[in-house]
DNA sequence: GCCGTGTTGTAAAGTGGCTTTATCACTGAG
DNA sequence: CTCAGTGATAAAGCCACTTTACAACACGGC
C-alpha cells in the first residue's frame, strides 16, 4: 500500500498548491508548469539543467518554457560566456508565483503540523528525509515513470467493442 | 519540500513495478494500467466505479479496460441484476500481474525496512497512515491534480521562437 | 402500463504534455 | 581547421486523458 500511502498526498500538495495560484490571480498556470516553478526554480539555469532536473527531455522544458515566456513567468537571455546556452531567469510575475506557492507550501506544512502535532509531523518530516536518501529511491533517480515504452507493442486506440 | 519527498519515492515505486512487470513477460503493461491493476483490483466491480476510484472520468477508465481487455488483462461481463452495467474481473492473466505488483510491493518494504532500520520504516508506514487520515488529504480527495482546466485559457502550442 | 429522469457504458473527437526525430549554432580538443 | 560533441528548439507523432454525444436500461410517480 506504500504507493497510495505517498501518492494521495502528493495530489493534495499539487491540488492545494494550484488552486492557491489561481486564486491569487495566476489563472494560467497548470501543473506541468510546477516542473519550473517549484523549488528551486529556474534561477539562471540552463533549460538542458532543468530537464535533467524534472527528469523530461530537453524538447519537453522547452515547450513548457515557451508557454512560461509567453504568459510572462520566465525570460531565456543567451549566455554571454557560451553562445549555444541560454540561461532562465524568472520575470516578475514568475517571482510573484514561485512566492505563492512558497507561501503554500509554509501553509500546508501548518496545516499538517497542527492536525497531527508538531512532535509527529517533525518525525515525519525526518523519515521522508531518510527515505528519500536511500538507495532504492536515489538509485535510478533518472527519468520518470511515464517514460517511453521501450518494451512490447502500442496497444492502438479506442475503449471497447460495441455489440449491441 | 513536502512535495518533492512525496514525489521522488513515488516515482521511484513506479519504476521499479513497471520494471518488475516488464521483466515478469507482462512486456504490454503501461504506467496508466496501474489505476486499474493496483491495489484492490477490479474485483468484480462496475467500470464507473472503478474511475471513482482512480479519480478519472468514465471514458478514461473506459478507454484503459478496453486496452487491458484486448490485452487479455480483464473481462466484461454483464451484471445479471442490472443489465446496463458490466461487472470487471481479473482474467488468469490479470491474476498473474496482480500477484507480481502484491510481491514487488513486499519487496520494496523489506528493502525500506532493511535500509531505514525496522523501527524506522514502521514509525514511518504508521505517520503516513497518520497524514492520509488528516483532513488536508482527505478533504477533496476526489479529481486528481491534471483535472480539466476549469480556469484561464489555453496556451496554445509549441515551444519558443524560431529567430536566428 | 407508460413516462420522464437519472444512471451506466461507450463511441467519437479534441486537448495537451510529453516523446522521437531532425536541424542549426556553437564549442573545444586534436 | 576540422570534427565530434553539446545546447536549443522546431516539427511531427503518441497517447492518456478530456468533453460531447448518445443509446440502453432502471425506477419512481402518475
Amino acid at each position: 500500500m506504500i504507493g497510495a500511502l505517498l501518492r494521495q498526498p502528493i495530489d493534495a500538495v499539487y491540488r492545494r498548491m494550484l488552486d492557491r495560484l489561481h486564486d491569487a490571480g495566476f489563472t494560467d498556470v497548470v501543473a506541468a508548469h510546477f516542473a519550473v516553478l517549484r523549488y528551486p526554480g529556474p534561477a539562471g539555469r540552463r533549460p538542458s539543467e532543468l530537464a535533467e532536473d524534472a527528469g523530461m527531455s530537453n524538447q519537453a522544458m522547452n515547450y513548457l518554457l515557451g508557454q512560461l515566456e509567453r504568459l510572462d513567468y520566465v525570460t531565456r537571455v543567451e549566455d554571454p560566456t557560451d553562445r549555444r546556452s541560454k540561461r532562465v531567469q524568472l520575470t516578475k510575475r514568475g517571482v510573484a508565483a514561485a512566492k505563492t506557492i512558497r507561501s503554500t507550501v509554509a501553509r500546508i506544512e501548518a496545516e499538517l503540523e497542527q492536525q497531527l502535532g508538531t512532535k509527529e509531523f517533525r518525525e515525519l518530516q525526518r523519515l521522508l528525509v531518510q527515505l528519500n536518501e536511500t538507495r532504492f529511491v536515489r538509485g535510478g533517480a533518472d527519468r520518470g515513470v511515464r517514460g517511453p515504452p521501450r518494451h512490447g507493442g502500442s496497444v492502438s486506440s479506442s475503449g471497447g467493442k460495441r455489440d449491441r
